[in-house]
DNA sequence: GACGGTTAAATTGTATACGATTTTTTGCAC
DNA sequence: GTGCAAAAAATCGTATACAATTTAACCGTC
């Protein structure tokens, strides 16, 4: 299944360099490249068979997503979300994701909801089989459900930052997430639903609210200093 | 007086590439280049007495932020946001507005307030000169406004998102906005300072909501498709 | 003079080339 | 062996080169 957020808006054909910012993107989100590995140039160059000019747009590309960072004269980087950055996107998540769920809702069919249902129950589905594959899918169908609401919005703009926001977080729960089925708070999204469809807003931004919260409490988010090479061995 | 934007945030010295992607933005914000403007890549070289390489670096940087629309095999003009766009621009702005103030409003400082009063005098000023210089630095103090408490609010990633809504809100009011005087709304941009200082939120995000609703209001957001060629001529 | 098709000019997409900076390796003294 | 300086390799920043596509000009026909 294509993620959701591609299912609109994108219309034209893809060009080299999005072809391979989008690869590269969905390798990071799915956390097969974790932060902080060298992304150079001519390596990605040599891997998607194009020169150096694409593979330079391409990680210019996510740099502007915040996947990527890019030091000058050193090469790009998968991104190594700091502690405050991790709060901030969260932060950003709380301030708009329950704006984006009464946009949704105001405007939500019932087809949609059909489909939202439907990337529920996937999502449950992956949640139980084993395997790498199934573990990373189910890392980016959990993200999609997000993803959907600020579809069903019908605001490209917020769509948009919701894919960056959602992307970031998926990089901060690769870095300071604790346990290891991190999207235990499944159940939350199904509740989210039932209080979309009964048409009680107040309650689900209250469940959305505390399922970021719940999503953000199992980080944890201290600031892991590469431990200064001498803390590394004082003890 | 720089743009609010850069104050903090911005510690790397610029490359080539990033310069002329400011610059070109400030053209865009300021209402120096109209929409639609075409920008060749070699033109835009030219001016900047850089290879193409470079300008096309920055034009694509644009169009991440959505001030610059680039077509494949055409070229990249200077975005020409459609009513749609721009309803949901403005859309955005009412979802994240009042809750960055609300932020802001936690963490504000003496000396910010001092700040923005500062830049409410600077906006007052330029409203009452004549020339179009003036008439820039106008609209710019005018977004300064709204990226300062961007700023206060301590999210880099909100303030990131406000910036690219200020811009394209430029573009917006560029293209449809009917009062000559667009930011009549000034004196609005002081009562929210009062309320903030008063801790009075729920006022403040009522002020803001109206002031983003007077901005839109005075918008015509008729779709203008070039008349079809036949209605052009057909009265 | 208007229309349609062919050719020429301009512009974009991508690759390659070269100087500059960083990183690694090498080699030598201690 | 360890530490440091210099050379070599690798990598980035930018410019140039060439193929592909679009846009403009040209020109004969109707």
């Amino acid at each position: 299944m294509k993620s959701a957020a591609k299912a609109l808006s994108e219309d034209t054909s893809e060009t080299g360099a999005q072809q391979i910012r989008d690869a590269i993107r969905d390798a990071i989100v799915e956390r097969r490249l974790s932060p902080g590995t060298k992304l150079s140039e001519s390596d990605v160059g040599n891997l998607f068979n194009v020169s150096r000019t694409l593979a330079r747009a391409a990680l210019q590309a996510l740099s502007y997503e915040g996947l990527v960072s890019v030091e000058t004269n050193r090469g790009a980087f998968v991104a190594y979300p700091s502690p405050e950055e991790a709060r901030q996107i969260f932060s950003a998540r709380r301030l708009v994701e329950p704006g984006i769920l009464r946009e949704a809702a105001a405007r939500i069919t019932p087809i949609d909801i059909k489909r939202m249902k439907e990337l529920l129950l996937e999502e449950g589905r992956l949640m139980s089989e084993r395997g790498q594959t199934a573990r990373r899918a189910e890392i980016k169908a959990s993200g999609d459900f997000h993803l959907m609401l600020a579809e069903v919005s019908g605001n490209a703009i917020m769509q948009r930052f919701m894919e960056e926001l959602v992307a970031r977080s998926s990089l901060v729960i690769a870095l300071y997430g604790q346990s290891t089925a991190s999207s235990c708070g499944h159940s939350e999204h199904g509740d989210i639903i039932s209080a979309i469809e009964t048409k009680d807003l107040d309650r689900a931004c209250q469940l959305m609210l505390h399922h970021i919260a719940h999503i953000e409490a199992d980080l944890d988010l201290r600031e892991r200093k590469s431990l200064g090479l001498k803390e590394a061995f004082e003890l």
